[in-house]
DNA sequence: TACATTTGTATCGCAAACGATATAAAACAA
DNA sequence: TTGTTTTATATCGTTTGCGATACAAATGTA
């Protein structure tokens, strides 16, 4: 057995369990509001910019436009956000927070603090995380390059 | 805006963004087999274990078994397993490797290291490895207990 | 202007994930 | 032994992700 299959050895396979146990932490936080991890993603884009076109939202969550329209559209119909076709390019659809998205953000005030709590451990502290943090955002832009040098 | 809320705080989007990046890496290596990433999680598990009940499966992914099971059948289907009823305990399903599903892991020999290459960074090298790993590890452990402890 | 190309978004199909629930077999208890 | 509980899997429904593709609007070009 070679050991570059083993499990324990993976970096994604550590990667994938810690994402999707940490979106688990927020399960019941979000499910409180009718929100799923990947809509409380699009609200704190829109939080930080009030309308953008779908393709902004995209690439700010790295996403494609494939997964996020469906998202959007879904996030609609609750009437957290509204949907419009851009006078000035009619190819663009510009999403806009309601008022009812808006206030999202102060009923989910707690949210950040509770799910902080929750990843705190021995190796993982205030102290460590920006090192964490760090290594993260070159493995995503060390992939992202790839990808798109891939495309060119 | 909180600075709690804003995305570039946090630690769940980046670990999200990176496992789905990291997967879209081992994607290209894996469809020439026919295999998602998912798909090659469960062949190292069985390469470690030849033959194990879905149980045992889900557990080491830390996965449900409505996640594992439809899965399992779709490799079923393609010939790189099996499953049986456990004669000893009737309620198990063994999952058993194929010659197919075993000759899968020389097929797919080179895949660690491309992949390994490809998130090799400025801050993620042999020497760093480790201590992100430790770093996931606690995170993983941290909150695997918290949902354990909530059933309890 | 006419035509080709690019851009922005959406549709389609499939494979995960996972909460909720069902079902059968085993283990346990009265 | 009978009834209850637990255990191992599976089914169902919904939401993501994403590759492939479609389509209309905008842009570039001959």
């Amino acid at each position: 057995m070679k050991e570059q299959f083993k499990l324990d050895n993976q970096l994604c396979f550590r990667l994938y369990t810690a994402s999707r146990l940490l979106t688990q932490a927020y399960h019941p936080l979000l499910s409180e509001q009718g929100l799923t991890y990947p809509q409380y993603l699009v609200l704190m884009v829109l939080w930080e910019n009030n309308a953008l076109p779908v393709n902004d939202i995209a690439k700010r969550l790295m996403l494609e436009t494939n997964t996020v329209t469906p998202l959007l559209k879904r996030m609609e119909m609750q009437g957290i956000l509204t949907r419009s076709k851009c006078t000035a390019d009619a190819r663009q659809v510009i999403v806009t927070l309601t008022e009812k998205g808006r206030n999202l953000q102060n009923l989910l005030a707690d949210v950040p603090m509770k799910v902080g709590n929750a990843v705190i451990c021995k190796s993982v502290t205030p102290d460590t995380v920006p090192a964490l943090f760090g290594m993260l955002d070159d493995i995503i832009a060390k992939l992202d390059n790839q990808v798109n040098q891939h495309e060119a």
